[in-house]
DNA sequence: GAGGCAGTTTGATATTAGTCAAGCAGTGGC
DNA sequence: GCCACTGCTTGACTAATATCAAACTGCCTC
């Protein structure tokens, strides 16, 4: 199972190593088997987590069935952490995986004595903000292949400098969820950039990109 | 000018006298006319605001000219409370505005010494995430009229209670940003929630909700 | 109060995405 | 190795939204 990025932001960065240890104190570990949800939507929010393998996905679901995916959670990334009380989605395991689960009354009373701990906090929360906001203008302003390629980039983010085969763990429903599209849609945009040379598709679950810049291109969104 | 609702959540929320006056002790004031922007997107988030009278809306233009409106901004709203070092987004107004301007860095150290004011911002944070959840779903999954509605019923819940009669301050065309459609589609769309009898347009800019059982089941996401 | 202007609405048509349906491909079971 | 199943792709058609164009409305100026 892939690993985090090196460079990567965690509520660890910087922390010394008896603020770490005390952290690591507040940390339960969870496993979760592909398919299962970690939590639902509306649920109190007890608990913070930290993704250590696996890949899941965040969604929403609303009464009339409709469903929205806001994102593709990867190891090294957070979850529940820039929530009030109840969580506004649930989380679904599209792997099996591992998470650290903190609780977050006691991660909260530990921000308090550790300011270092509050900003990573702060600045993660940001970066989930930056994520969505990204989000909001791919599903507002962009067309079909352009979206398919902003998830192909978001993607390629993941993977480690140079490596552009990308692992579509997900299902096109799930994709086409994400990206406000139907998975007919879904699958027309790839086999369009395929056809255009902007990548190749492996298989249904393997993508290569080969024309990096005009993918990134059609995925910026300022 | 309207003022914020009495019971929403600013930084000042539950501070005792002395801390609530080293935080204006920080704030600087700031006029700004109709139009102009307050700040652009990709410069140093320097500040972070609270807007005290007027109307403001948060954008992203890309390199290819799209515009999104990420949200529209009213008295007692926060801008510039979750980035990291820089804004994602422009801010323009749509009215002639007060805002408190505080720096992030001095607000950032009180916030280390007055534990319910990071709260606040926290849960500020988390409110504002959980709006661009809503609007995220908003643009995944609904069609033109719903959005609409979606819209309608987030300018409603400014209002006082009971009042159904709702100022449009912003252009077709900021609401065709917002909710990623064109001015004809909005206004099309408003047209056809007129002939169904769930709302009356009075002008242009004033629009009176007539179901709003309707209407608000909608705006639905969850 | 006539003319002009910006913003909005409406109409006709084009394009994009969705729906419905069929076929294909990889996988797992036996 | 064959069958069946599930998920993906493709095709034909429909529906929704965008585009292009014209007309309307309220407002401002003079």
């Amino acid at each position: 199972m892939a690993n985090a990025p090196q460079n990567q932001l965690t509520i660890f960065t910087g922390l010394g190593d008896e603020e770490a240890a005390r952290l690591n104190a507040l940390a339960g570990s969870r496993m979760i088997d592909a398919d299962a949800f970690l939590f639902h939507q509306h649920s109190d929010a007890k608990y913070a987590y930290m993704v250590e393998s696996g890949i899941l996905m965040m969604e929403r679901t609303s009464a009339s069935g409709r469903r929205q995916v806001m994102a593709f959670i990867h190891p090294g990334n957070f979850i529940g952490i820039a929530q009030n009380e109840y969580y506004e989605f649930s989380v679904r395991a599209l792997t099996d995986a591992r998470l650290k689960e903190i609780p977050r009354k006691q991660f909260d009373a530990l921000q308090d004595e550790v300011p270092l701990l509050k900003d990573n906090v702060r600045r993660i929360g940001g970066n989930i903000l930056a994520h969505t906001l990204d989000q909001v203008f791919a599903l507002g302003q962009k067309k079909a292949h352009e979206r398919i390629c902003f998830l192909l980039q978001q993607l390629k983010e993941r993977n480690p400098p140079g490596v552009v085969s990308i692992d579509l763990v997900m299902t096109r429903q799930d994709i086409a969820d994400y990206l406000g599209l139907t998975i007919e849609t879904v699958s027309r945009a790839f086999s369009k950039l395929k056809r255009e040379g902007l990548i190749d598709i492996h298989s249904a679950h393997t993508v290569v990109i080969l024309d990096d810049d005009s993918v990134s291109e059609m995925a910026l969104s300022d």
